[in-house]
DNA sequence: CAGTATGACTAAACCGGTCTAGCGAAGGGG
DNA sequence: CCCCTTCGCTAGACCGGTTTAGTCATACTG
């Protein structure tokens, strides 16, 4: 027999479909008797469950959605998506729950899908990622009444509910251990100030140096490698020239590391690196970067369980706090001017 | 109004629930007044078909999956997935196709995936990737009857029809420079030996080397930063140790760099490297990567054109030639003891 | 002009589940 | 002992599309 319906079981065990339907959903409507020798004949027969009939009927499509704004052929999913997505994953897959991954050009065309794919009931909920300053996406959502957990916070996101790690606390904690081994003169080379949690770090480091009394700098980019360069390059060519350097993400660290070693900066002798973001590239490079190391996997399967209750219970909607992100010392950091380093 | 179905549109337009979806669907059975009609009336009520409505019946689920085995918390560092990804998405997105992509821990896992996804209904066709030497995903794919893409090759995929790239000539091309460069010993950090792309590889190098009279050798290693940085240091630890290094991935060449730096040996003066796959991680490091680059996304969209044809018309099924690679000369490559550089 | 083919369209079955109304039997309360 | 509730289960509507069988009018054929 070709794929199996609750109908074939029905007519095996000798009951109705109603009754097949109560047994394998596990709802009351059934002795367990019944119920016992029901999914007996079901795994007998191999039955599965048919997605698109149990999305029908207004029932869970068994999905939900991701949608990344960012253009196509810049660089592959950053460490950070890798991980966060096989988290939300490993969580969703306990429940049955499949994540739809989408990437798109930009914040219009992701909201697009967020419209279409609601309509076209393709999705139980969404995982909105890169919350912007006011993001547009927000209302969208909530106007449509989705189910969406918003990584990123505090605040600003509306009526939906978030998972959020303390950035501020963590970048305050950087420059502490900056300022503790000697540095006096920092430079942050921040991402896109679109970004809210941008802004948050540049507040950090602003508040952070005038309470120890650091002369400190940010600068935005657009979180490119290129950019994160020629910032450097900008930085390093300066006659009083920072320090150490604070990049909010690894790939620019990266790059301006390169950018360090053409210019001839010893890094950590002359110029401490720190990568705000951990990763395996973080640790392969040479020096190995100095970086704030958060689980990345666990945050993705704290979101997907907090979404999961979210679509059983719409009302439960709550802020949850991710452990704020730890320092993990490597090669690229030391006091300045150490020439032995 | 919440959501219009084609009911309501065949109300609104007086006409019958079949003559909507005739139109709708650009099939024979209205005439073109009606069918116009009811595209306007569509439009007006801003209409979207419901997916799982659709996936019943029989038809089309709309969907085809990806799946990759890795180690959950590996994924994310090789951009080659995220660009393929962006690549397939662009071409299915043309026809309405979500890609449905997991990440699991090993290949039993992904076997069972598909028997899943196909029993369900969820997906129309697959994605396969990371061929391996009696690759089991094989013969369950065909023996479930669900139309596939292989992304590698050529050969040994069974009946399944493949996008592949010609890696022999790619690998030859990378020996026969090294040779014009002037190196007589050069060392290969292969990948996983249970891919077929690996083996293809290592007799590439064998083989090239032979013909130009070279001294060298393949390391087989699991694709990791570590591995990579463990067998470069075995290597140049050697007493005659090789004078470039070819490594199967940009992280395993970012790595041994790492390692290069280390152990005081000079990039390209004392040492060339070479990656086989180029990425913005090759661009970015110092001394920036020679690498073999190709079209991934456009790779990408070439297979994703070819399921969709597949799932058209399922007697198509023909191998497709990606382009060879073309190799891009960065700074990590020179003449062997060329102190100069 | 009768007979048949064709085109436009309708009615209703159908996909595979979920879910509600309802029914008979058993159990409990007064 | 009767009424009422609860339990276990069935029948069938329903979700929103697709698809087939069938109806009717019109055009074509000989």
């Amino acid at each position: 027999m070709a794929r199996p319906t609750i109908a074939d079981i029905a007519r095996r065990a000798g009951v109705s479909k109603g009754a097949v339907s109560f047994a394998l959903n596990g709802r009351p409507g059934v002795s367990a008797a019944t119920r016992e020798r029901i999914l007996r004949v079901a795994e007998e027969m191999n039955w599965r469950p048919h997605s698109a009939a149990r999305a029908l009927g207004g029932a869970r499509a068994g999905t939900v959605g991701l949608v990344l704004a960012r253009p196509a052929r810049t660089i592959g999913l950053e460490p950070f998506f890798g991980q966060l997505l096989s988290g939300l994953q490993a969580a969703l897959s306990t429940r049955g729950t499949a994540l739809q991954l989408l990437v798109v050009e930009d914040t219009a065309a992701e909201i697009e899908v967020y419209r279409r794919w609601t309509s076209e009931h393709r999705v139980d909920g969404f995982v909105l990622v890169d919350l912007q300053v006011r993001d547009p996406r927000v209302p969208v959502l909530e106007e449509l009444g989705v189910p969406a957990m918003v990584i990123g916070g505090p605040g600003r996101h509306g009526r939906l509910p978030s998972v959020w790690a303390d950035d501020r606390e963590a970048m305050l904690s950087l420059v502490e251990y900056l300022a503790a081994l000697g540095h006096r003169r920092i430079a942050h080379l921040a991402g896109l100030p679109a970004f809210q949690h941008t802004r948050r770090r540049i507040r950090a480091v602003r508040d952070g140096a005038r309470r120890l009394g650091l002369e400190a700098v940010s600068l935005p980019t657009d979180f490119s490698d290129a950019e994160g360069a020629a910032a450097t390059r900008a930085l390093l060519a300066r006659p009083r020239r920072p320090t150490a350097l604070i990049y909010d993400s690894d790939v620019m660290a990266v790059a301006g590391l390169g950018v360090a070693a053409e210019m001839g900066v010893a890094v950590p002798g002359e110029l401490s690196v720190v990568s705000f973001e951990d990763s395996a590239l973080a640790r392969i490079v040479h020096p190995a970067l100095t970086a704030l190391t958060r689980d990345t996997f666990a945050l993705g399967e704290q979101v997907a369980r907090a979404l999961l209750a979210l679509l059983d219970d719409p009302g439960t909607a709550r802020d949850i706090k991710n452990p704020t992100p730890r320092l993990t010392v490597r090669e690229s950091t030391a006091a300045p001017g150490d020439r032995t380093a």
